[in-house]
RNA sequence: GGAGAGGUGUCUGAGUGGUUGAAAGAGCCGGUCUCGAAAACCGGUGUGCUCUUUAUGGGUAUCCAGGGUUCGAAUCCCUGCCUCUCCGCCA
């Protein structure tokens, strides 16, 4: 979230900034009840202070076996003013905090304006689409053909958008998270496994709830969420902490299983492996010092976009606009791999940076060296990367006149084959 | 799943209704000493909110969380969460 007293000392900024992701804004009404929050606090800690102040008169008297039955008598109005002045209290802190829960977080001035996908802003292209004779197929074809990933089963045993992986789709599926990890590994983060289900406060932490609630599978028994992306556990990790600045930058790298409903979409867009409710993602999280978050940010999408090279498959990078941006972002790159079998851009990593938005609601400081006040680390992270549309793009990409696949060289050492088919 | 014990500051750990924001020790910061370091000694050292004449300022809250009793709660009561020990079950 946002802070209350940035939110108080400069309206019109933040009223802009929303404006730009397209939100709807209800500062005058945060404005309103922040107001009057203070006003109540100011009135009941007078009333607080004299209690206080009685009370200890009447610890004194009694100490000295003195009659104190006047002084009693005379908190009973206090304490109903007390009583009625914390009740108002606590209702107005609900309402402002749940109002602040929804306000998303603003663009940083280097993020383009617009709301279309149009509006983003390609910053740099890499590689070249495969040189080919033959009509590329669509990456499901060759799945099915090669027998490697099972979209029909998966439908029986769960539902549309759980595929099954076998032979060497699966062992592909290893291969791929093992290379990612392992740079992962060598770029200095540090290696986690976190839980899969997560409670409400971590999924509010990273602001998938109170409002995105639908985008995440439920169970209702135990009120435990099943993670959508690695970073909510990730980024908790440090929830209610304190860091020491020696610390950071903090890196973790973490493959796990996303779960996600996503209900809506349909067509080429779900088509094969284009987007599933089950998909494996290394994610990488950062938890860095705000001056030097932003150069943080291009750390993290150049260690993703190696990823991409090293495979050596043919991507670009977006720079999303305002828009098209998170709730939670104030700037984000998107990597767009090439897929020529369907002739399109696919999406395989999402790298962004979330200043204190995410630190402010999980209460992540950092004590600054020698004297200082704790003050907010800034939160990052990006895919490192997603795999579906990555296995999308290699069948694809590196498919043969004879319908085989050929394994890319860096993914040799972890697959054990160098052809599929 | 059954029975018991317990959750105090960065850490260890006192404290069972009235100068307790909280003893003591450790750690950390500053200083003295030293060529320097260690040791020793001296001083300081939580966090949130809020007010003002923004200051080595005032107030308030905070001893797992949320309620309650009381003039007054770390201390008493209730609920929840978590940890530990024993038994049972188990990959």
């Amino acid at each position: 979230m946002l802070d209350i007293k940035f939110i108080r000392e400069h309206p019109e900024l933040v009223k802009d900034g929303i404006r730009k992701k397209g939100a709807e804004d209800n500062i005058d009404e945060v404005i309103k009840l922040d107001a009057q929050r203070r006003d109540l606090l100011q009135r009941v800690e007078v009333l607080k202070n004299k209690r206080n102040v009685v009370s200890e008169e009447i610890g004194k008297l009694k100490r000295d076996k003195k009659d104190a039955s006047v002084s009693i008598a005379q908190m009973d109005e206090v304490k109903i003013q007390i009583k009625s002045l914390d009740d108002q209290i606590a209702e107005n802190e609900k309402n402002l905090n749940q109002l602040l829960l929804t306000i998303p977080n603003i663009p940083h001035p280097s993020v383009p304006g617009g709301r279309m996908p149009v509006d983003n802003q390609e910053i740099a292209k890499w590689g070249e689409p495969p040189v080919i004779d033959f009509k590329p197929k669509p990456h499901w074809e060759i799945a099915q053909e090669l027998d490697i990933i099972d979209f029909e089963r998966g439908v029986k045993i769960t539902g549309a958008g759980f595929p099954l992986y076998k032979g060497k789709g699966a062992q592909l599926q290893r291969a791929l998270i093992n290379f990612f990890l392992d740079e992962a590994l060598k770029r200095g983060y540090k290696e986690v496994q976190p839980p899969l289900m997560v409670n409400a406060e971590s999924a509010t932490g990273t602001g998938q709830l109170p409002d995105k609630e639908d985008l995440m599978y439920v169970a209702t028994k135990d009120d435990l969420y099943l993670v959508p992306t690695a970073e909510v556990p990730v980024t908790n990790i440090h929830r209610n902490e304190i860091l020491k600045e020696d610390q950071l930058p903090i890196k973790y790298c973490a493959y796990t299983p996303c779960f996600r409903r996503e209900a809506g979409s349909y067509g080429k867009d779900v088509r094969g492996l284009n987007r599933l409710h089950q998909f494996d993602k290394v994610e990488l999280v950062k938890f860095v010092h705000p001056g030097l978050s932003y150069n943080e940010l291009e750390g993290l999408r150049e260690d993703a976009e190696l990823l991409l090279q090293k495979l050596s498959l043919h991507y670009h990078t977006l720079l999303m606009c305002a828009g098209d941006m998170g709730f939670t972002q104030s700037k984000k790159y998107d990597l767009e791999v090439w897929s020529i079998g369907q002739q399109r851009w696919l999406e395989v990593s999402s790298i962004s940076i979330f200043e204190a938005f995410q630190s402010r609601r999980m209460n992540i400081r950092f004590r600054p060296r020698g004297e200082g006040k704790p003050e907010f680390v800034h939160t990052l992270n990006g895919s490192g990367l997603a795999l579906p549309r990555v296995v999308a793009a290699i069948l694809e990409h590196y498919q043969t006149p004879e319908g085989k696949v050929i394994v890319p060289k860096v993914l040799h050492k972890y697959t054990g084959f160098e052809v599929i088919g």
